[in-house]
DNA sequence: AAATATATTTAGACAATCCTAAATATATTT
DNA sequence: AAATATATTTAGGATTGTCTAAATATATTT
């Protein structure tokens, strides 16, 4: 069907439209898919011959419904297979990203479908973002960073938005984890670093932190 | 480390090396990879650089060590994710090739290493074939063909030489399959077809079967 | 609005992999 | 051993995807 390189570009427009509401620039995709601005720009032609993309000379870029479908799916088979990895082979949740980034390529229609059963239908991968369903549809959760939340308030996390290794073992190190129940006891004006307590135990954490970490209140 | 195409050339060369004590000529690589000698050629030019093979001018290669050693775990992959399809995931012998064919292209040794554990170290994949070790070792069972076996004996089915699609659709019409108890009743001399009999029923095969199905005589 | 900075595209090139057609080497017949 | 057939290599070219450098368009400053 779609060569590995369209796919990644796809995946990354998808990721970048999210933000966006204009087209996606040439820019923008070069610095996430770690290339050259020129080779963005010959990428972009193929795939608008494919009909994935539209395309207008200097405006950026905008998937088409056929190109958000095709985005969609991998990104489904990619958070599938993390799931798989963590769940099944033991694999820490700072591990599975470069595996699933080979994976998600992999064509097999029945393959996707008899891994989602095998895995009873999840619904979130390892990072606590949600996995399409077969149609494509995801279910967005009502999640917010914990830095937006006031001082008293306990919650629960739910996701983390920056998925590097570094932040990752930060969290295990410091036995924040999905699920985990964290309250805010405090919230420091100056550089809004917060005193949290998670399992009775207190740590305080940068802004850096606080705002990489989704969470949702608890009892609402 | 090695590209898709020349991981597929080393698995083509290996195969190809069971048979022919001598090098491997062109033309059967041609063959096997269903492209063209020229193809090959050059091909077999990048591998002799990258000191996966040894190759002299018009008289074929041979694999080297290292070209031995990544084709062996190239297989050892390919098998463990047929048994994974096959034991976990609900597929049939005859559909696991193929997604197997991009599965095993896959990079990470902790997921090999951790699919072997999960699917408790599999000594053989769905066809009978054996599974390399870790360090590449490879058990050669001494399996028989059937057609080989003279009547009267009890045989179990240990394996297939023939995994094509059509062949094992044939086998589970017919229900043979791994681990079959079949009993050879009468050999035809003048065709070699054979009356067999599984599970109490009387199945006569033609040479074309009985030469594609591996067995071990019972009670040996 | 002109000058400057930034973003984007184009031109030209390169590596990997494949192909066809032609040239050459080796093997088989006669 | 010459003639013929078969196998293999070479020459030249296409495609995909990448890059650098130059050209051009758009955005921002002055
Ligand atoms: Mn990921
Ligand atoms: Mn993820
Ligand atoms: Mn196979
Ligand atoms: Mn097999």
């Amino acid at each position: 069907m779609y060569s590995l390189s369209e796919e990644n570009y796809l995946k990354a427009i998808f990721q970048l439209e999210r933000n966006a509401n204009e087209g996606v620039s040439t820019n923008a995709i070069a610095e996430k898919m770690e290339t050259k601005a020129s080779s963005v720009t010959d990428m972009i032609k193929r795939l608008s011959e494919k009909k994935l993309v539209s395309y207008r000379k200097y405006k950026g870029v905008k998937l088409s419904a056929l190109g958000k479908d095709t985005a969609v799916q991998i990104i489904r088979k990619h958070r599938l297979w993390e799931v798989f990895l963590v769940d099944q082979l033991n694999f820490s949740w700072d591990e599975v990203h470069e595996v699933a980034e080979q994976l998600e390529h992999i064509k097999s229609k029945k393959l996707i479908k008899e891994l989602d059963k095998f895995l009873d239908y999840p619904t979130m991968d390892p990072h606590g973002d949600p996995i399409p369903d077969e149609n494509g549809n995801i279910i967005v959760a009502n999640k917010l960073l914990l830095n937006e939340i006031n001082p008293g308030k306990t919650t629960v996390c739910v996701g983390v938005k920056d998925t590097s290794t570094d932040f990752l073992k930060y969290l295990d190190k410091n036995n924040i984890a999905l699920g985990k129940t964290i309250h805010i006891q405090e919230k420091e004006a100056f550089d809004e670093s917060m005193l949290i307590s998670i399992d009775q135990q207190e740590l305080r954490i940068s802004k850096l932190v606080s705002s990489n970490i989704y969470v949702k209140e608890q009892n609402q």
